[in-house]
RNA sequence: GCACUCGUAGCUCAGCUGGAUAGAGCACCCGCCUUCUAAGCGGGCGGUCUCAGGUUCGAAUCCUGACGGGUGUACCA
């Protein structure tokens, strides 16, 4: 349900019958309750403008505003506040109407786009480590939410597998002999490290490794055979990940760094053609206003950079894929290199001004004492590790709980370990830095995955006490079932807004709010308990079932599952 | 040096396209279970929104400056 939009028409329509010209109304969610359900606030600015007291104007809007329809009451409140309340019968017909409805009545865009998803985007010479999470987690949202929506999604795992590192994994693969194949790398960190130590170790090792690297590069077909048994088996690593983080991202999304060399040499010619870019100091480079370093396209060598890469998948991704909306979720701090690769595509004329270019930024995982997150002896947390944390964790969590059948409990525990870890992720504004916390995202209490679980969970009980039809219609009694009926029909607004800000934590302060007034709702309002009539109870499971219906829907576009029971 | 970014309750964070008395959770204190999952709900305590100016009828929000933290900054990605 579109309420914002249909408010925003129904006042602007208000302003032109009182004559009062009208552009850009805005109407906004009230800021307490007993300033009704939404406000407008324009009418002080208007007073400027027309020269005449605001009350006076807002008076006049007021006698405009249709009140037959999805608005109560309208009132003046303050200098020019215009208070509007929405009607009880509409809420309850409009919640009513969408109680069978599978999308909970969100409706699809109406100008779908198409959009590409820049996420995840792992280096095969490593394994993937906490630092993957985020980029993953949001993209991951980001692509099923939009393409909830109604868009054309096309979700781009540009993972590394390109680059000097290379050279000795597959030099180090040769010596270890092929013929073992996929079993010597099983432990791919141990295979890394193994290389690694061979590196520091051997000096004809070494040399070997950056011979290899320009073998690679020239197109040697045994070292390209082993370098792509290599990259498979390591994206093999990365695929255990995402399927145990239940993350949509397959194969055929994979479109490697590499997947761009032999247009590399295209981009720096297309920069040299429109004078673009200029040799400096032996390396091509394009100098930006604002900026005294310049960013380099090619190096003096005749190597190129991940700025031309990035070049590259960019004006592939605005021809060939045609996308209208390019979004890369990405850590901030690469804000800069984004912004001037943006800025060159866009000067070049690889991709055309329409379309929208975007970094999402989100900011660095810390550990309690504010450092960026890390084992005890400095290095990075394997992802896959953490994952099985959180499981165990969250075993611990429920444990006590209830007998649970061994499949039961092992079901729950994944729905909530899973689930914690990535609503924690989601829940922070993306661009601030945010703490990681074992306690914090595991608790009951608060603004977690589980407190939602929770909350469906004892939505859940109740059907299986109630165990029959749903008959009848919705009924708002009182001020509680009115603001849960409004908070239901919200969700459309609440999606449309996250999608366009791609800010994922709007989601999750919405399914909380929710949450926290179904709980009290259902603290106040009996269901299922003696003296409550037919009508009322079947009006109450109504809204319970909406309640379940949109946490269950909400938490999929998260990428969290429910559970029926914990 | 320059650029970007952040600074809100003891802690973790919302709110930032200017609006009414700045909101949650944790922690702490006090209430509520013979009846739908009390791992819940209600109430209380807690704030010069880093500071100083400016714009405005109105500033946590916009502008300028200061202080403090983080990040980036010529051949890694």
């Amino acid at each position: 349900m579109k309420i914002k939009s249909q408010l925003n028409q129904i006042v602007t329509q208000a302003l032109l019958d009182a004559d009062i010209p009208a552009n850009d109304i805005i109407v906004s969610d009230a800021t307490r309750p007993e300033f009704g359900d939404y406000q407008f606030n324009g009418v002080m600015k208007l007073a400027k403008v027309l020269k005449k007291n605001p009350r006076a104007i807002a008076s006049d809007i007021v006698k405009h505003i249709n009140t037959t329809g999805m608005i109560s009451k309208v009132e003046i409140a303050g200098p020019g506040f215009i208070n509007i309340w929405l009607n009880n019968d509409w809420l309850s017909t409009e919640a009513t109407n969408i109680l069978n409805d599978s999308r909970v009545g969100v409706g699809i865009v109406e100008k779908p786009q198409k959009i590409v998803i820049d996420y995840s985007g792992p280096n095969m010479a490593k394994q993937m480590h906490v630092g993957h999470l985020r980029s993953t987690i949001i993209g991951d949202t980001l692509a099923t939410l939009l393409t909830f929506l109604g868009n054309d999604i096309i979700r781009q795992n540009h993972i590394g597998d390109w680059g000097t590192q290379f050279g000795m994994l597959i030099a180090y693969l040769e010596e270890q002999n092929a013929d073992t194949e996929h079993q010597n790398l099983k432990d791919l960190e141990q295979f890394y490290k193994n290389a690694k130590i061979r590196f520091d170790q051997s000096e004809a090792f070494a040399n070997k490794a950056r011979e290899y690297v320009v073998k690679i590069q020239q197109g040697d077909a045994h070292c390209l055979t082993l370098w792509k048994q290599f990259i498979e088996s390591s994206l093999g690593h990365c695929e255990e990940v995402y399927s145990k983080l239940g993350v949509n991202l397959t194969h055929d999304d994979v479109r490697a760094e590499s997947f761009y060399n032999s247009e590399l040499p295209n981009i720096i010619k297309i920069l040299k053609d429109k004078n673009i870019s200029t040799n400096s100091n032996g390396a091509e480079c394009v100098f930006l206003e604002g900026s005294d370093a310049p960013v380099i396209v090619q190096k003096g060598d005749g190597g190129f950079l991940y700025a031309t890469t990035d070049l590259a998948a960019l004006k592939f991704r605005a021809t060939n894929l045609e996308a209208d909306r390019i979004c890369y979720v990405v850590d901030a701090r690469q804000a800069g290199h984004f912004k001037q690769v943006f800025a060159i595509s866009k000067q070049a004329g690889m991709v055309g001004n329409d379309v929208n270019l975007e970094h999402i930024a989100f900011g660095t995982m810390m550990d309690k004492s504010g450092k960026p997150f890390k084992t005890r002896d400095g290095g990075t947390i394997k992802l896959i590790e953490l994952l099985d944390e959180a499981i165990i964790r969250a075993k611990a969590t429920i444990e006590k709980r209830e007998d649970y059948s061994e499949e039961k409990f092992n079901e729950i525990a994944y729905a909530i370990g899973i689930g914690a870890v990535k609503y924690a992720d989601l829940s922070i504004s993306r661009e601030s830095n945010y703490l990681f916390s074992w306690e914090k995202m595991l608790s009951f209490d608060g603004n977690t995955a589980l407190y939602l679980q929770y909350g469906y969970a004892r939505i859940q009980s109740i059907f299986r006490k109630h165990n029959a039809k749903l008959t009848g219609n919705i009924v708002i009694g009182d001020e509680l079932e009115h603001r849960l009926a409004l908070m239901i029909l919200k969700f459309e607004d609440t999606l449309t807004k996250a999608s366009i800000e791609a800010t994922p934590h709007t989601i999750t302060t919405y399914l909380y709010d929710l949450t926290t007034l179904f709980m009290r709702f259902y603290e106040q309002n009996p269901i299922l308990k003696e003296g409550v009539t037919e009508d009322v109870k079947m009006s109450r499971l109504q809204l319970a079932q909406l309640t379940a219906n949109v946490i269950e829907q909400g938490l999929e576009i998260l990428g969290i599952k429910v559970v029926d029971k914990i």
